[in-house]
Parts: C-alpha cells; structure tokens; sequence
DNA sequence: CTAATTAAATACCGATTGGTAAATAAATAT
DNA sequence: ATATTTATTTACCAATCGGTATTTAATTAG
C-alpha cells in the first residue's frame, strides 16, 4: 500500500484532497458549472480559497478533476454495460442503470455530464465542449459495441449502430433531465421499458 | 386594427417592444437564465438598462415574459401535434416536428425550456421551477390526449397514457441536448424513427 | 536551535453582477 | 407658453465574481 505517509517537508495540509474533491464534485453536480461558485465550494469543503488554488489550481481545474474522479467513479457503469453478452440486453441494462444511478438518492439527481454547462456564457465555453466531448464518447462506446454485434449477426444487417448508440444517448440525456426535474426511479423504470 | 396610435402623452419609447422581447428571447434561449447577463442584454436590444428596466421590469420578469412568448409561438407544434387523428401519428409527429424545431437555423438549437436552467446558482432556483412547470405542463398534454386515444379504443387497454407521453416528453428533452451538441437534424429524424 | 519548506489565514484586487438615482429630452394637455 | 408626463442618458451603487499578495503557522533538514 502506498498511502504515502513519506514525511514530507513544510506544513502539512489539513485537509483530505480526495474529501474534498468530492464535496467539490457534488456542488458542481448540482449547481453546474457557473452555478457553483467559489464561495459555496470553499465553505461546504471548509477551506479558503487560497488552500483551494494551492491544491487544485483554479475553478476550471478544479472542475475538471472532479469531472475525472465522475467518469471514473458513478459513471463507469457504461463500461460495464458494454460487456452484457447481446446488443439487447446491453441497451436493456444500460436504461436501467441509468434509471437507477440518475435517481439514486446518495447523490445529486441527473447526470453531472448533461448538466454541467448546458447553456452558459462565455467563460464556461471550454467546459461546455469538454462536456460534450465527454458525452461523444461514451456514445462512441455504444456505437461500437453494436457495430461487434452485428459481426456477431446479433443485430440485423440493416442495423445503423451509430443511430442505435444516438438514440440510447438521447434516451439517457432526456432520463437526466427527467431526474432533475423531479422524477422517481419508478417513472424511469417504466420509461426504459418502452 | 387596434394598433393603438392613441397619441400617448410623455416621450415615446423609442424601440419597439416586442422586436426587444424577440431580441432578449434569443439571447436567454442559447445562454439560459443565468448566462445572459444584462450587459449583453442591453447591447443587443440597443437599449440600456433603465430603459429595460421600465420597460420589462427586472430580469426575472424579462426572462418569464421572453419565455411566455416562446411558448406561444415557436413551441406552440405541441397543440397542433395533439390534433393528429392517431395517438401513433401524434407521437411520430411530435418527435419528428422536435427534430425539424430544435435543429431549425433560423434561431437557437435546443429548447429554452429544457436548458434555460437546467443547474444553476440559488438565484435562478424560481427560474427553475418555471421552466419545470411548463415541461410538466406539456406532458400533460401529451397524457391527456392518449387517454383520449384509449376511450377512442386507438390504444390498447394496457397502455399507460402517463408513461407514454413521459416517454415522449423523455426522449424529446433528450433530443434538445443533442441539438445543442450540433447534432444534425438528420441524425434526430433518424433518433425520431427509432 | 536555525534555516528551509510548505500550508493556512487575512485581507485585499479589479472586473462584473443585477439594479437605480438624478438629470435631461421629447412628447401632450392646458 | 407652461406644466405635466414619460423615456433616455449618464453616472453611480453595493454585492458578488474569480483570483492573489502577504503574513503567519506548522513541519522537517541540517
């Protein structure tokens, strides 16, 4: 176990990065990008700015890395998903793991990749594009899994993988707005079943 | 014809109102509640703020009166929709008229009632549940007019008007977010056929 | 103990936010 | 012509925005 306890030299910090980059993650789940702002993030993380920037950089980097720790963390159920044995049940269980997860009552409702900068001013362009780069891959991942199953002749021939990625995605993104805006898990359930 | 030239007393305003109301709607559709700021505001209707300000009020009401606008006329489809003969030729028309509105050139991508304050700071939280009402609200238009289609015997008697027209309203929201990513309209009639 | 190193706390920065008070200009009513 | 009414302009407001310079505190290296 490396859990670096290497006496390093100077003061040391007070707080826990990871912590804290959690609670920052949740904020801007929540609030989004511009929503969040510097003082809301440093009192709920209980540090000052100063500490924040010494640690993280700024607000763009710090929305970034918490951006990381999402994908690799709640969101990395798609890479699960992707590894069901058919095109069907891969699409099956990637809406309702999406129902469960965007409902899930541990965290912000929605997804913080939807949501994070949908429309926003100018300082928020280069988040928005990350976010859309973001969701352009997972997309990606869906589109080529069912480009494998129709080598695999588990999809017919006439199948547009790209579409069929297209459409799961827009599923997902309006289930996230549905999430947001209030929805049950129950509701999505039923949603994912048509 | 009231065009009401009814000789007002005082100075005359000297920019038409409801070219200024398109002008703001605009602006709030592509940057949201939030992201439109009052300096953008006032640049691009030409006017400046205690002009807006008399004449609008503040920039909630602005907003709310951008936004009653909108929904009298670029999403007024969702009345004409709910008139189609079948509860099956009302779904694909909403979702293919979505596909040709949302990606229209003529004016912003997406929907001002899906993004226009999806996250965001506490004082955006009444702009919030606005826009949750007016997306509640066009559900239910959508709800009423399939238990209509079930009295009508135009839908199985297992069908789930509620979750029919949430399912719509779901992949809809869905498609808004992809029209804002620069999806095609092309690529949102193929989503649409799915 | 002293020097060096790193973090925390306080206090500040200019820019921008939404919003207004006060002065001026253009029209009508009398 | 004067008073009244309404709109525009200029200049300003306090609050908040993201971001920092400076000082102080805590630790290790020598």
């Amino acid at each position: 176990m490396s859990t670096e306890i290497k006496k390093m030299r100077g003061r040391p910090r007070v707080f826990d990065m990871d912590e804290a980059l959690e609670k920052a993650l949740k904020i801007f789940w929540d609030r989004g990008y511009e929503g969040a702002s510097l003082a809301e993030l440093t009192e709920t993380l209980g540090i000052n700015k100063p500490s924040l920037y010494a640690a993280f950089g700024n607000k763009e980097e710090l929305f970034k890395k918490a951006l990381a720790k999402y994908a690799k963390g709640p969101v990395a159920f798609v890479h699960k998903v992707i590894k069901e044995p058919t095109a069907r049940k891969v699409a099956e269980s990637f809406l309702l793991s999406a129902a469960e997860f965007l409902t899930d009552a541990s965290h912000p409702k929605g997804c913080m990749i939807v949501q994070g900068a949908l429309s926003s001013g100018e300082s928020a362009e280069m988040i928005k594009s990350l976010l859309m780069q973001y969701r352009a891959s997972y997309e990606d991942l869906l589109a080529k899994r069912f480009e494998r199953a129709k080598i695999d002749g588990d999809l017919p021939t006439d199948a547009k993988p790209k579409y069929l990625a297209k459409y799961l995605a827009t599923v997902h993104q309006g289930m996230s707005v549905q999430a947001t805006s209030g929805a049950s898990k129950n509701e999505l359930i039923e949603i994912a079943n048509l």
